[in-house]
DNA sequence: CGCCTATTTGAAAACCGTCAAAGTATGTGG
DNA sequence: CCACATACTTTGACGGTTTTCAAATAGGCG
């Protein structure tokens, strides 16, 4: 989701962010906010990788999106006064932008443009919300974890940076369950896998696993 | 989700608007856009409900949304040249505003104000989604239900006007474990139901439930 | 009254989570 | 450089929740 929200930017217009942002470093696995903290900032990711996720009422974690540099965090709480809904933990070495709420609004107010490309990254983030909805009420573990796969290669490319623990927590299943289907798929040559990452060896064959059943 | 993005239209505005509006009105259970459908049109309802929904690869329904006066449809299209990634049908009456989508870029280019409840109205849509997500990555059934009625209550009243096939297809489940539960809410007194209708009658208990197995 | 849709109940089976235990990389400190 | 700790991966067995299939009952509308 490389959304490089601030790129249309000129030199007049960075000037003007800088004077309500603020740079702030994290290391890895450092918790940038909890879910449920007050939301006085917005953040750009400008280097580094960051989690975003959130708890089960058994303790289980949902993992809800990795996010990295132009991608931009905490909107959903800025604009409606209310908490984050998510907890947002830096994986590597992060470095952020900060914006102080009211600054944004106000250089929105002054920038259309800004507004219109945020509108577009959250529309692209609700219709990505909504398809792992369908997925997650209707699928099976089995296509879920394919269509989990091919999204994120979308993104990533056929290398996928990550553990079985968070793939399940992608996907919404256990690590165990989905050890015994990348196995399979492992077996069948559709995928190859090293600790801690899993590469797509066979995308046709993903793509109709995640269409569902063998129909016939 | 009561959300009137253009109550803060005033005359003039509503009269620039009209320019590159097209009132459309359709009638029960009719299609107003199937999902993958080209998106050219931008819709604000105004009278009426709509069902907004996903199908499953096995043929079942997800419904993502029911949206009322004031609620906008097709944004995440819109915003992004793609097709629309769901169908929208109205369940009653409707009558809907239509914007086509080159005008709408140039009137919120003008009105930023009008950008800004966009992006919170998506902003809200979006903390939806992704609390409906945990729900249905990593909670149970019973759980689901309650918090489903519950979020359903806020916007609704304690009255809601829905099938027992339409809760399981909001809820992610199927029709007869909804009935199996709701008949023990049933006799619990927790709810009270009609054809077609549930009312809570305890929400406290509900909220309980809605919290997760009995702990100890 | 009759039809269509919504609701209900039962029984069997499938899917997946849970628990337990062991094996295998990776990195750290001695 | 080795030993050890830690995190990740793997496998097996069991059980529970939920789906599936089947059939019956009840409510509402023409």
């Amino acid at each position: 989701m490389q959304t490089p929200i601030f790129a249309a930017l000129d030199n007049d217009k960075l000037q003007e962010l800088s004077l309500i942002a603020r740079e702030r470093r994290s290391s890895a696995n450092e918790t940038i906010f909890w879910e449920g903290d007050p939301s006085d900032w917005f953040y750009v990711v400008a280097e580094g990788k960051v989690k975003v996720s959130k708890l089960t009422s058994n303790g289980r974690e949902i993992i809800l999106a990795f996010f990295g540099p132009g991608d931009i965090l905490g909107e959903a709480a800025v604009f409606e006064n209310k908490p984050y809904p998510a907890s947002a933990q830096s994986v590597s070495e992060t470095r952020l932008v900060g914006i102080k709420k009211s600054g944004l609004i106000e250089f929105l107010m002054k920038h259309p443009d800004i507004s219109l490309e945020i509108i577009s990254t959250l529309s692209s983030r609700l219709r990505e919300a909504q398809s792992r909805l369908r997925d997650l009420a209707g699928e099976r573990v089995e296509q879920r974890l394919s269509r989990m796969l091919l999204r994120l290669s979308e993104r990533l490319g056929d290398t996928l940076p990550f553990t079985r623990q968070e793939l399940s927590d992608m996907a919404g299943t256990t690590t165990e369950t989905t050890i015994r289907i990348l196995s399979q798929w492992k077996e069948r040559g559709i995928i190859q896998s090293v600790r801690g990452e899993v590469t797509i060896a066979d995308k046709v064959k993903l793509k109709l696993l995640s269409e569902g059943p063998p129909q016939v």
